[in-house]
RNA sequence: GUCCCCAUCGUCUAGUGGCCAAGGACACCGCCCUUUCACGGCGGCGACGGGGGUUCGACUCCCCCUGGGGACGCCA
């Protein structure tokens, strides 16, 4: 049998980290096993899916790498063939028609929670016999006797009495077919032979199951994943921070940083927790992959994080750098051929790009801002000779590389009799305004000399006028 | 409330009855490197929830308790 796993959110809102998750899973075993990766987007509730979402989902997808095979597929460009399936159902039996209103539903539901009865639906539209006129009505299942017992590949064994589970409505009072069935008729009919999803749809495939008994198709192999959970462990929400995926493009995340994490979190491969995307391939496999639900740590993904920025070569990171800048006001720096350079010094720093950027900042600035207590402390008439030097040895100095610009500084160092400390942190604050940057060599040769000799000259007519 | 799932360091996890006085990683704390900040290196802190079994032997198997999570919609 070949593997088809697929994907199938519902477009009510971005694709996040739980979902990530899950799609990256699917794609992964379809991956290794030659198989096809479907994408399937869940829009029977008309009312909340937006074309936005479904935007957003394929934006976060795309940028993960999660390339699907076949799709998307549209569930609400389907009716034709829930349609011919629901008609299958009636002439089998399996559904009745219900009457009861929306608010009778919740009234009932209400009043049984308070008593501490279970809230499910009473089964009193069953054994009606009448049909009335113009009054709408939905078509329920009819949930046989019995249990359901399935095999989990994660979990194992899982058993579930039918009278845990209600007969619940497959077609609406508008005619539009619901998710449990819609889930069944699409993965049967798109032959998927392996259902990967949250844990929190194991009561939910009980159900399933029902229907695709009813309906004679051939039950797949599920995989529950167990829930992402935020650091109280709760179910991941917005409370816990950032839990969109596109967010975490934002904040200057790198896409293989993020499926690395992903990979990792309920999924192990004995000590390795560095994963190229090949290697994830063929050693994913769901015997490795945890039952306990696990919590999403921000630390250990801003780890990798900063692993694969300083893995990554400058010129691919100085294109991924530009738009961040720009948020920063610092544009049309495209032509600028420091930014390669300029890259190399920070990388090793960084932890996000939006980071790096703030870093970078100071090499872009028409003139310094001096942070105060550095600007008091090295910028001082003690340091003018510093400055001069420095200025008239480095104007002339070609090349202007870190082993030219390491020169000047030893000869400077023996001329003033001073040591590397007393010369590098003025130095420092002159060209970044502050005390924390990259080697000061590197960070010269990496500012370019026009620059360089200008922040010299603002830091001796600052002082000279005071 | 009912049902389902789960339980190793703070967190992610290795461990599939003896190899475990429980290993790795993140975080945290020291030390080293060092022109600042980082990177890096070295070291430290730190866990098998509790109780019963089974067994020559349980982190590993079974049961109970406790604790957590999830599901109970004309949402998906």
């Amino acid at each position: 049998m070949s593997v088809r796993t697929r994907f199938a959110p519902s477009p009510t809102g971005y694709l996040h980290i739980g979902g990530a998750r899950t799609a990256l899973f699917s794609w992964l075993y379809a991956r290794k096993h030659n198989g096809k990766f479907v994408l399937r987007i869940e829009d029977t509730d008309a009312e909340r899916s937006t074309d936005e979402s479904t935007r957003a989902i394929l934006d976060g997808m795309e940028w993960l790498g999660l390339k699907h095979d076949e799709g998307p597929f549209y569930q609400s460009k389907r009716s034709g063939i829930y349609k011919a399936e629901i008609e299958k159902l009636i002439s089998g039996g399996h559904l009745y028609r219900c009457y009861c209103t929306t608010e009778e539903l919740t009234a009932r539901r209400e009043a049984a929670r308070i008593k501490g009865l279970p809230p499910k639906y009473d089964g009193r539209c069953r054994t009606r016999t009448d049909a009335p006129e113009g009054v709408p009505y939905a078509l329920r299942f009819r949930v046989p006797e019995g249990s359901v017992i399935f095999k989990d590949i994660i979990k194992g064994s899982i058993k579930i009495q039918n009278l845990e589970i209600e007969d619940m409505i497959l077609l609406r009072s508008d005619e539009t077919p619901t998710y449990n069935f819609c889930v069944v008729v699409d993965d049967a009919t798109m032959n998927i032979s392996h259902v990967i999803r949250g844990d929190d749809h194991i009561s939910n495939t009980a159900k399933q199951i029902l229907i695709y008994n009813a309906l004679g198709y051939e039950i797949p192999v599920f995989a529950h994943l167990p829930m992402i959970l935020g650091a109280d462990k709760t179910r991941l929400s917005k409370r816990h921070g950032a839990t969109s995926v596109i967010a975490y493009k934002a904040q200057g995340f790198l896409p293989h940083a993020l499926v690395n994490y992903l990979a990792r979190l309920g999924w192990s491969h004995g000590d390795q927790e560095i994963f190229s995307i090949d290697e994830l391939i063929e050693l994913f496999s769901f015997d490795n992959v945890g039952v306990a639900a696990g919590v999403f740590s921000p630390e250990k993904l801003l780890w990798l994080n900063a692993h694969y920025i300083k893995e990554s070569t400058d010129s691919t990171l100085a294109p991924l750098l530009l738009p961040f800048l720009a948020e920063l006001g610092v544009k049309d720096i495209k032509a600028d051929h420091r930014l390669e350079v300029i890259v190399s010094t920070l990388k090793e720093r960084a932890k996000t790009l939006k980071e790096m950027a703030q870093s970078a900042l100071f090499y872009f600035l028409s003139s310094v801002e001096y942070e105060e207590k550095p600007e008091k402390k090295f910028l001082t008439e003690e340091k003018l000779p510093v400055f001069t030097y420095l200025k008239a040895e480095l104007e002339k100095l070609e090349p202007f590389n870190v082993e030219s610009i390491e020169a000047i500084f030893t000869a400077l160092m023996e001329k003033l009799d001073l040591k590397l400390g007393k010369v590098a942190q003025p130095v420092r604050v002159a060209l970044t305004g502050g005390t924390v940057s990259p080697g000061i060599f590197e960070t010269i040769e990496a500012m370019g000399k026009e620059m360089v000799i200008s922040r010299l000259n603002a830091a001796i007519t600052l002082i000279e006028n005071r």
